[in-house]
Order: structure tokens, then sequence, then C-alpha cells
DNA sequence: GCTGGCACTCGTAAGTCAAGAGTGCCAGGG
DNA sequence: CCCTGGCACTCTTGACTTACGAGTGCCAGC
């Protein structure tokens, strides 16, 4: 194809070149400034050659004639692609990562030491879903009689997640038959996969007395309502101060950015439309949503095992440091899958 | 004292002027541009000779000469407590309330949807607090055997409200001794308030077996320890976007503010130091924490009935909307009030 | 005690200028 | 054919100057 013709190697190091010092400088790099911090072999004239070609096919671009040049998210895209790898984590920051969250004290404190953690190591804003529940299974269902018509329904997930829903169910309920609802709606639906749950317990009522069928009909379709509603994740987020440390794009971007960022919605289809299991970088423009457009995301699934049950990510300016992020998105991920296996 | 003796009618009225302008306009305002928007019934001379006074009291500041007035903190203050009402919301925003609150599935949704409403309404950073459960009584305790030797507990208070903790007993646990367990321990404990807990089960443990013993006080202390831990409160934050609508002072004041804000102790500290039940306000320097030094704190209490379980309010700019952004917090407070008394 | 008038201060905007960075292009050499 | 040194050109940036105007403080007079 054409960019593999006009794209010679050398070409791709003066790409990777102004990438790195942009990422370092924040400033347009220009051709004298990279031959000198980089052993690039060739005059400044010559890279200069190359320049105009990365503009022309749109990997670099200049803010205005005679300055130096800035990656364009093409640009940025094919860095992660082809120019480089993902940077492994010191130990020091591997220890960080353990120190912080082996002192976590349930899955609340995981997901928000977590965030903490990822925004800290890469400074910039972290993203962290809560553990799906879609592939969860149900390890407990609980009923508690309130009053006479009103019944407390707590749900107890395999990842250590409750919810709660509260009945009012149409006639009173007797301790005896809230007893009996409660083993063997435990003995049918304990340790199955919530998709399964409403198939299994569909006839439940039937086997129930006359006067109580209403009543068990409102808790399951409460139950059910549950199940489902938690497929609808949570999404939490921290260090979103970190915006502030460019001063640069002021305060054009950051306004947006903050916008969506309060957007649950906008959270979860940013982390969620992954599908591979490794570290997904979206660049700039790749993002969805508008106000995201000057942004990178950086995320990758976490799970306890070899399944996904979440995402965590991190939101950062288009400049930034990618294999510094990526490793640590990988690492905070995978650390964290160890403690979900492990709980 | 000298202050009232120096400090007449119209010079009040004069700093009331100018407070309101200022939040207006948000440039200082200089005498001239005073007496044309507000009738004072005297002229840009006398009102420069007021202003002189007020300057020297503190209570109004010059950026530098030749400039207007700006309002000091101490004149915010003066303004506060003395030169205006909070003012009542319009009928189109009441009904936002209402509509927007009525809505709420379950206590989270319920902060979660004040916290969006506080911050539309005012268009400034939100912070609620969850109900405290320190005045909370224990509705429930459930306990589930996960394994032979792990337990599941899981508390539920009359807030509606679901804590689950982990025990890892030290010995096998029948289900019979657990459901033995259960009984008794909503016996003594349902309805009680959390202070009185840890005294009223003080003693259960000698009335089991001696081999069960031992697993009974570790459910205990982590029951405690949940009680314990749940008076240390959340807090939920929304709007933090509306920091970005000063282009003024920025990204001075935004990168402190946002820090602050990231910390629960802080927002905690923030709210939790009001006493009395009418909205407070904290203004610039009354703030604790020097990185809201110039912003100030709208907050007021809320609960079912006339006990106080929590707070709420906003952090702004100093240079807010006071008897607006008074009035919005009031009322939200005490439609949220309305709605937890309701559920 | 209020008012009009006036001189003074000082920040802001606009305009000018020089310096420097960076580029594009070209002619020559390997 | 590709690389290189050289050179003219562009355009931003910062410093400096200037003019303007908003706003003040003060004073004499009513």
């Amino acid at each position: 194809m054409r960019e593999e013709r006009r794209l010679d190697d050398r070409k791709l190091a003066v790409l990777r070149a102004i990438v790195q010092d942009y990422v370092g400088t924040e400033e347009p790099v220009g051709s004298k400034a990279l031959v000198e911090r980089h052993n690039l072999g060739v005059s400044s004239a010559t890279v200069r050659n190359d320049m105009a070609i990365l503009e022309e096919e749109g990997y670099i671009h200049q803010p205005h004639t005679s300055a130096g040049r800035v990656p364009t998210d093409k640009g940025y895209r094919l860095f992660v692609d082809r120019l480089t790898e993902v940077k492994p984590l010191s130990t020091a920051e591997r220890r960080a990562i353990t120190n912080f969250l082996d002192h976590a004290l349930d899955l609340d404190d995981v997901v928000a030491r977590t965030v903490r953690l990822l925004a800290q190591l890469t400074r910039q804003v972290a993203v962290v879903q809560y553990p799906s529940l879609t592939r969860s299974t149900v390890r407990h269902v609980e009923l508690v009689a309130l009053t006479p018509t009103r019944v407390m329904l707590v749900l107890i997930t395999d990842t250590g997640r409750v919810e709660q829903r509260l009945v009012d169910c149409p006639s009173q309920v007797g301790e005896a038959m809230l007893a009996d609802l409660r083993s063997r709606l435990n003995a049918r639906a304990a340790g199955r996969r919530f998709a399964e749950v409403p198939t299994l317990l569909q006839d439940l009522p039937e086997s129930f007395a006359h006067q109580d069928r209403a009543a068990v009909t409102t808790v399951l379709s409460t139950l059910f309502e549950a199940l489902v509603e938690q497929t609808e994740e949570r999404v939490v987020l921290g260090g979103t101060a970190n915006l502030t440390r460019f001063p640069h794009d002021f305060p054009l971007t950051i306004a947006p950015v903050l916008e969506a960022l309060e957007e649950q919605v906008v959270l979860l289809r940013l982390l969620g439309e992954t599908g591979d299991p490794g570290v997904m970088v979206r660049i700039g423009h790749e993002n969805a949503y508008e106000g995201l457009n000057s942004t990178s995301v950086v995320s990758v699934g976490y799970g306890s095992g070899d399944e996904t049950v979440a995402k965590l990510g991190v939101v950062g300016p288009t400049r930034m440091d990618y294999p510094g992020t990526m490793g640590a998105v990988r690492a905070v991920a995978r650390y964290v899958g160890q403690i979900l296996a492990a709980s």
C-alpha cells in the first residue's frame, strides 16, 4: 500500500521521536531539536523532508507556519499500534500497587482504592467500573419481614455485592410462608447465573397457596428487576484534579470533559465498547463522545480468573505517555483481578 | 460600638449594592456605575466617601488604584448576616425539585438525584452526605453461611441502608446454630440504636455452647465494627464542571479545590461543623481547609422529621448569589427530608 | 453633610519592533 | 537517487511604547 512505500523505517523513527518529545515537553517539536536529542544519524534538513511527508500523510500537524510539529490523532494511533511497547512498571510502582490494594476491606473498598491508585500512578483521571453482574451468580437471596405487608429483599452475589429492594406486597405475608419462599428460592437460584434465574423461578408461585400467590409474584418480579438493573453498572471516578495539570488548553477543554465524566452513561460507553482482551486505547476523535475529542482513553478489562467482569481505565489528554499509562492500567487490572479471585 | 456609629444605613445600602453588582457582573464596581444602577439618591462623590469608609473597615477592597471595589470576606459576611433574606424559589424551581426527586427508587437514588439537582439549581458544586447512622437503628441483621467457616453478615438499618461484611470464623458453624444466633441477635438488637447494640449483645456468647463461642464472638465483633464504621459517613459530589464557569481565577484556584473535593475527610468537615438548624454559610477564609480559601460553602442539615440525619450543601466561589443559593439549598434539604420521612 | 470639579493613578488595549525558531526549497556531492 | 548545507522567508513571541479611560481622592463651595 501507499503508506508502506512512503513511510520507511526512518520516517517512523522520526514520528516516534516527535511523539516522545512532544509528550515530554508539551511543545511543538522542530527538526533541529529532534536531531539533537535523538541520534537519528541524519541532518535536520533530511528530517524536515521526512516531516513534510509525515504531514502530507496526516500523521503530524503544524499549528502555524514556522512552528514545530505536533502529532495528530492518526499519528498517535500509529505510535501506539506499531512504534512502542507497553512499558512494564518499576518495582517501586509494583510495590505501591500491592501495598495499596492488599489492605482493602470489601468490594467497595477495592474499587475505591483502585481508583485512587490508578489516578496517582498515571496522574490522570481514573475510571473503574464495578464488577459486572451479567455473568455473576446468585449466592443467596434473603427475605426479611419489616411489616406484615413489607418485605426487604436482599440479593447477595458471588462477587460479594449486596443489593436490597423494598417490596410492598398486595397481601399480608406470614413468617412461615416467607421462610418457605426463602428456602425454595435459594434452592433453585443459588449458584445460578442471573440470566437463568427468571426461567428457573417462573412456576414458583403455583406451588403456593392461592392467597399467597400475588405476594410471591410481587417478590419475584422485584428480584428480577434487581437482577436486570444490576447489569446497569456503576462507575467510580477519581483524580479529576489531574485535569488541571494542563494549563495549556484551559479552560476550553476541561469543562466538557468534566461534564462528560459526570455522566455515568458516557463513562460506561467509554469503557464498554472494547471487545478484545488486551489494553484498549481510544485516541482523540476515535472517542464517540464529542466532549472527549481532545482526550484519550486507555482501558482494559479485569476479572477473577480468565473471565472479564468489568473494565477500568484512565482518561487523559491525547498528549499522554501511552506506554507508561498502558503499563500501569494493565498492571492494576491484573492485580485487582487477583484480589477478586482470592476473596 | 464603632462600626455601628460609622456604618449608617446608606453605607450598608452601598455595600449591599456593591455585593449585588459584583456578583452579577463579576467585575469590580465603581462609584459611578453604582449610582446609575441603584437609586441611592446621592451623587457618586458621596458614594466614594462611603466606599472609603467601608474600605477602612475592611468590608471592601480595591484590587489596584483606580479600579472599582470588590467585597471582602468580611463584606460578604455582613451582607449575608444583615443585608439580605434567603430568597424563596420560583414555582418553576420548586416544581423541578419535586419532579426530580419523586422518581427516586431507593436511598442511593435519592442521594444521586439530590446531588444532580442541587448542582443544576445552584450551578455550583453540590455535596450530599449520606444519612447518618449514628442515630439510626438496626432494622435487621441477617447471617448467611457461604462455606462451613464463612458467614456473610448483612446489616439493614431503618434508613434503608444495607451493609455487608464477610466473617471468617475460627470454627465450623452449623446451620442450626446460625439460625439460633440470627434470631437471638435480632430479638435483642432490632429497633435499637447503634450505640446501644454492643452493650445489649455483650453477654450473648455465653449462652452458646462452648465450641461455638469463638465463632459467635467473631461474628459479633464484625457487627460492632460495621456499626462503628458506618458512622464514618459517605459523601457524594456532583457538578464539578460548574467550577469551570469562572475563567477568571483559572487555573489557580480550581486545582486545590478539586483536590480538596476528592478528599472525603475534607468534605465531611466542610459539612460537619455546623450546629444550628438553619442554613450555614462559610465564606472564604472562614473555611478551615486552605485550598478552599477562595470558595464559600452553603450547607444545611436535613432529616426525616425534626432530627438532622445528615447535611448537604454546595461549594462555590465567594462571589456567589447567596440569597438564591441559600434558598435552593434549604428547599432541597426540606424536600429530601420529606422523601426520607415518607419512605 | 452633600456635590461638582479636577488632577492623578494605573490597568488595559493597541501598535511597533526585534529576535528567534522553524520551515521550504535548492543546488551540489556522495 | 538520496542526503546535506545554506539561505531566504514566515510567523510567533516578548518587550516596549503610547493613548485611553475608568475610577479614585480631595477640595472648595453650597
